[in-house]
DNA sequence: ATCAGCATGTAAGGCGTTACATGATTCA
DNA sequence: TGAATCATGTAACGCCTTACATGCTGAT
């Protein structure tokens, strides 16, 4: 398996729930994940490729519905063994780019309104998918008896917690902003 | 200029404050901005070369000292200029990885021991970085006269903000899992 | 009939990392 | 003199995105 290509991880992951085609795989990191992790088709073709070569996944022979372009795959034991071992490795690398906060420290450049600017573009973004998040966190607290609800509840637990600590901050910096005198 | 790496938008952001070299600017970043953005000799020295050549930055003739295979850059204009552009355009992009909240969300797949420990190991990182974002707040918070350091001390605002609800989470998200009956 | 959504895949290219190679300087 | 740090750079490689190409299906 390739070193460090998580891509690989988020397809055992999701197929260790249920066996999907690479288009719904494509859905799932949408709808469930992409506020933490990202994946385009160009990525996930060749890895569910490779997965298959590997013997970590397989295509799940389809019964009636011939000449139908769509492959399901499943996962295999060893693919359940290889997903396991990523998750009991403690080390978990995250890693961040705020092209939002690179802006900001190099907001010297400029007037302070432009600062001021990037921040309103960055708080209309969040403030937009925390209502996402809460309409989430609303729905996955009704169904946490089940125990697949709840990792993804914590998850959304995460968004929520932080948005809401970037709205705090996004009020801090402009005050900030706006008692420094300008340029 | 190449379309989306924004490493040279580091570089110059940097340089509008002070000469220096690449090796200072690897430093810099480390020390200042790797709390939401990396950067490795790999790319800083090409990145070096390519703006130089598109007449962006430019080497500081170094008077005396001779024979130092040191070079020292300074902005251009024309840098200033790519740099504001860049700064006014509201358009930012935040790319976050968190593999930790992966494994998370994948933890059907293993004992909910495993992923408290994968909470510990996020938390304690995060409680080691926390103190050192204190620290530069602490410091910064009486150098704010200076406008220069109220950039600094905004991003390091975002990161306190941040970081704080990341532990808040740590201890909901690990009560969750001890309560929620194991597999 | 046509448009949106389902479905798979490839190609080009950009960005970035790690590891390697090399050598100077400084300080104990 | 030896180690740490300063200092620059290249090569290999890996990951991923965007754009493109193609065709089916189902609803209006």
């Amino acid at each position: 398996m390739a070193k460090d290509r998580k891509i690989d991880m988020v397809i055992l992951g999701l197929l260790f729930h249920e066996n999907l085609s690479g288009y719904e795989i494509k859905k799932r990191i949408d709808n469930s994940i992409s506020f933490f992790w990202k994946g385009s088709f160009g990525s996930i073709y060749p890895s569910l490729s490779a997965l298959e070569k590997e013997g970590l996944i397989e295509i799940v022979p389809c019964e009636r519905e011939s000449a139908r372009s769509k492959n399901i795959y499943s996962i295999t034991k060893k693919g359940c063994d290889e997903l396991k071992l990523w998750l009991e490795n403690t080390k978990s690398t995250n890693d961040l780019k705020y092209e939002t906060l690179l802006k900001l420290f190099f907001g010297g450049a400029v007037d302070n309104s432009i600062s001021i600017r990037t921040i309103d573009e960055f708080e209309k973004e969040i403030e937009r998918d925390l209502l996402i998040l809460k309409m989430y966190k609303d729905n996955l607290s009704k169904v946490l008896d089940c125990r697949d609800h709840v990792f993804f509840y914590l998850t959304v637990l995460f968004g929520v917690e932080t948005y809401e600590g970037y709205l705090r901050w996004c009020n801090e910096a402009r005050n900030l902003l706006r008692t420094t005198y300008y340029k």
